[in-house]
DNA sequence: CGATCAATTGAAATCGTTCAACTGACGTGG
DNA sequence: CCACGTCAGTTGAACGATTTCAATTGATCG
């Protein structure tokens, strides 16, 4: 997911720290910096008008992010305790030796997020309550920034923060949570440790796509 | 939605026609050409493995895409008989001439399709279906590249395409622009064209919004 | 003018939400 | 260091919106 090429580092930078809960930039806002994440979690989220939030995704060591180049266009807050490294954009885009490089590598990265994000859409839709939690939980195992030892995770994110990023209410998220312990698939150890089985997931899909639905156009 | 400064104008491009339904490109394919719509409709959208689709965006006149410097991320299709412009993306990026001008463009296009996707995801999954086609209504109404006379708007796309763009069944769509027609909002005459309503919608939001719902974190 | 398939309509089933109550993890102050 | 309070998280039960399956209509095209 991390996307510097080297570029990043020989640029000015600095370090910022922000806490649990912090705002580190509002949608609609000008931008001005740019982050990547060096340690702790980040989330991007929309806060629609009616007070509900839609998480659109969680950031970990090493991802980019806010490389506007106008306005912000959607919230970014931290998830946990988390350093943050950043930019002023427009220090590259004005450099004409450093411009093109990381232009691209940001147009890159932009690219990257768009196919994240429509994978995201066609789970949300597709995908049935239980199915989207299997999914966010392998997609954590996957992920090169969380710190992890064997199975077992940290979670930086509380159960609302995965119930607002799956689209699926917090209570349905714990009774699947609660399931899949039943079943022997992972263990809750208080509200931030999960230990996940492993032999795997019980792999839904596989099974439910032996219907051979037969969509498509 | 178009985002060209006139800097294409001027690159080498040329034109592509593009029947009805015929692919443009597909996910994970190695990127080449990137477009800009002319006349007509594409598609943005995931064929996931179960055979399902997840409409990611339509695009009008005006707009670009395709500008993956690397592979596709999602497959694009002619909605309607389009003509494409097309330029080869890697041009660009090589001459460091049009290079800086062109990327910050593109990034920038980038930027403003990540915020509208973000609010796609937040739609779907804070709005009931009814609020979903009608917010859908209003973005054909808001729509520069779409041919329309007043309120008669002629659809590029089937009931299906919008279904599987909202997330919801096609049945679903089907019984809800019969109630909107009921309720005298907007007129269906054929597939294809929708007479809306002067007056607007009903707006349904505004109603719900009174409940003061207190989410946010 | 007829065939075909998109679109519509009906009825039943279901998954997830909602409302409400409870539990217990975590941190704070004594 | 332990007791206590608070709020995140969990559990229960009922409701409801949307899906699904099935049948029908009707628009569009050859």
């Amino acid at each position: 997911m991390s996307a510097d090429g080297g570029f990043l580092e020989d640029t000015r930078s600095w370090l910022l720290t922000r806490r649990r809960g912090q705002v580190i930039f509002d949608a609609g806002e000008p931008a001005g910096l740019m982050y990547r994440v060096e340690s702790g979690c980040v989330r991007l989220q929309i806060n629609n008008p009616d007070g509900e939030r839609q998480i659109v995704v969680f950031l970990f060591p090493g991802d980019l992010f806010g490389y506007e180049i106008t306005d912000r266009v959607c919230s970014a807050e931290a998830v946990s305790d988390s350093t943050l490294r950043c930019w002023p954009v427009q220090a590259f885009l004005k450099s004409p030796q450093e411009q093109p490089r990381v232009t691209i590598q940001l147009l890159e990265a932009a690219q990257r997020r768009f196919g994240e994000m429509a994978e995201h859409i066609d789970k949300i839709t597709h995908l049935p309550a239980k199915e989207r939690v299997l999914w966010f939980l392998n997609g954590l195992l996957t992920c090169p920034g969380l710190p992890r030892e064997g199975g077992r995770i940290h979670l930086p994110m509380t159960r609302l923060d995965i119930a607002d990023y799956l689209g699926v209410a917090p209570e349905t998220l714990s009774r699947i949570l609660a399931g899949l312990e039943e079943d022997g698939y992972l263990r809750r150890d208080g509200r931030r440790d999960l230990e996940l089985s492993p032999e795997g997931f019980p792999n839904a899909r596989s099974e439910a796509s032996l219907k051979l639905k037969t969509a498509h156009r």
